[in-house]
DNA sequence: TATGAATGAGACTTCATTCAT
DNA sequence: TATGAATGAAGTCTCATTCAT
């Protein structure tokens, strides 16, 4: 029988095209690069994925699965909004906050090939699922229904996301945890929830 | 003597680059295609401009001038905190959300050129001045200033910039109006100001 | 003990392969692509043939052996120069004209691995052999004895294949029948003699 | 102004192009072949050329019309059949068939390119068109108007040109005067016409 | 100043063949 | 014998920028 796909291959491909894709650019990193990066021939990435989109879009996708199996198996043994919110916010921003790779790429060029517009969608609906009851049942929240929460939601997403990405390499004093700390502040003042961090 | 640069050909080379980059995205545009749109040889791009970089800079630079200019000329004859944040609400992001080429420009791969971050510190810190005062006056306010306010609008402006980015080419029934509502309903409740629209 | 080599599989391979090189073209069409058609591993094709190269060679060489002992067989019970002719115009022309792939094969690109040449030559001596009797006993074939008979019967042979090849894909409403009726319509009237059909 | 472009060197590099074609096959033939054929960058073919296809296209193209054009012009000056297929016979054919580089070319696998099918379907169609007034006149060629008149001229036209280029790099001693010697011969003996040489 | 052909590095990708398993 | 991952040379094409005219 022959060599068995190495599976450490193609994590290692895929790490480290992340992190050149991250600092540099999709479109400013040849499959070369990546490559070069792992020490490996060129036409060896092709024997892990199909072209360059391929690549991206596994990358994307496997992080992005990673964190959403995560979050909804966490989601499962809460009950209580506050628990859920606060898990989002304690636990599931934090380590996406922290993969700044996958955020970059997430919101840059390759959009086409990312999915960013669907990632972002499940989220909302998400969010939207667990906020539901509590909208309902308060009047004073109906001004958000008529509104648009999908608005509301996708700037809050899109905004810590590309707050990261642009506190980055930057001179910005903005920290992830100020972020989160935002939130956290958001939700319970606008929710008037009390998180217990 | 030499003839002058003639500014209406440096005007098309810029409306035409950014509307290709804006739609294509900066890696995918070519020199040539820019030349292509104008109707110009390639050459005269670089009489024009020193690289391709320079013609990115340049867009944005200029875009966001104007915005700027009009902001503060507005600014200066508004006297209260309540004007001064409707003609934020209700005329600076509106003219700014509908140049969608300008935001993708702004968000995407050439960040390195575009100076995205200081655009954003620009509007982060005129936002504090305006709201400095009603922080200082008022101690349920005491949270926002301690906390990152900084970090709040950052997710708003960026949150704002990418949501229209995102919606733009893509199935998602948000709009502009959607967003510019979200934010006017924010500054409200949140400042417990009332803006007359 | 070794297994042998499987015969159905070394049938296999030059079966697809001879459709995949006849439809998309010998350059055109990798062992890889060779090997998905067969659902065989590529290291199969390479355990039955050892390159490219001899793959092609063994599908021309197999295909016309096969067809030149059917030939050679049916000859040896006819006597008469009519019965000879009817044989190949009515017999071995039309099953000929009807492996469109091996025809194609014959013609194009790699004339080098398949040695169209010798098998034009072959045709040309075997029609010699049967004409000749014919041609010395006439005066008024002369002109043809002197002349070339061989390009004559080159042009012939390569042109209705060329017909063929070239017909297949196209527009052309010229069909192998109307081909196969113009050589038996020649053979009358150049050669004066009856065939039966 | 600009250089402008070479009309010599878009020369040169169908010139060479069309020899390493012909010789080698255009499939075995790279860009960069030709590139360094010419003496000339890689790049410069693709300032004359939009890609390796449109290349061949060209090389097919100009030599045709080329011929075409003298034929037509020379047809035009003359009345009589025989003096017509005397033009074709006695120099359309000879100055075609002492381009092997361009018969290669539009027999072998760049069919798809190349347009074989429409130069033969122009050739029968002129043919047809200069016989016609003969068939229809003599009955006994009644035969040759039902049957397939296309399917022979197909035969006599692609296997004149499969002749010279299977003859050109073999040992066979079929020379392109023979194939013209019975080109000659057949009309005479076929239509029962006189050509005087 | 204006032009656009010229350049050549470098991008992505394919593929015949080998060879570890 | 069977497998199919590994390899790396080579192929096609693009493009920012320069510079002869």
């Amino acid at each position: 029988m022959a060599r068995a796909l190495s599976t450490e291959k193609r994590t290692l491909i895929m790490e480290q095209a992340k992190k050149l894709f991250g600092e540099a650019g999709f479109a400013a990193t040849s499959v070369s690069d990546v490559a070069t990066a792992c020490e490996l021939p060129v036409g060896s990435i092709y024997t892990y994925f199909t072209n360059k989109e391929e690549l991206v879009r596994a990358i994307v996708e496997e992080g992005w699965n990673d964190l959403r199996a995560r979050l909804h198996e966490a989601l499962a043994t809460e009950e209580s909004i506050e628990e859920k919110l606060e898990l989002l916010v304690g636990t599931f921003f934090p380590e996406l906050l922290a993969d700044s790779d996958l955020i970059t790429i997430l919101l840059s060029e390759a959009v086409e090939f990312t999915g960013l517009e669907e990632k972002i969608n499940e989220l909302v609906e998400l969010f939207e699922g667990i906020l539901m009851p509590l909208i309902r049942s308060r009047p004073q929240f109906e001004e958000y229904r008529r509104s648009n929460l999908e608005a509301a939601l996708m700037v809050y997403f899109l905004g810590t996301l590309e707050a990261v990405r642009i506190t980055r390499a930057s001179s910005l004093n903005v920290k992830p945890e100020d972020i989160i700390g935002f939130l956290r502040m958001t939700i319970q003042n606008v929710l008037g929830l009390k998180l217990n961090n």
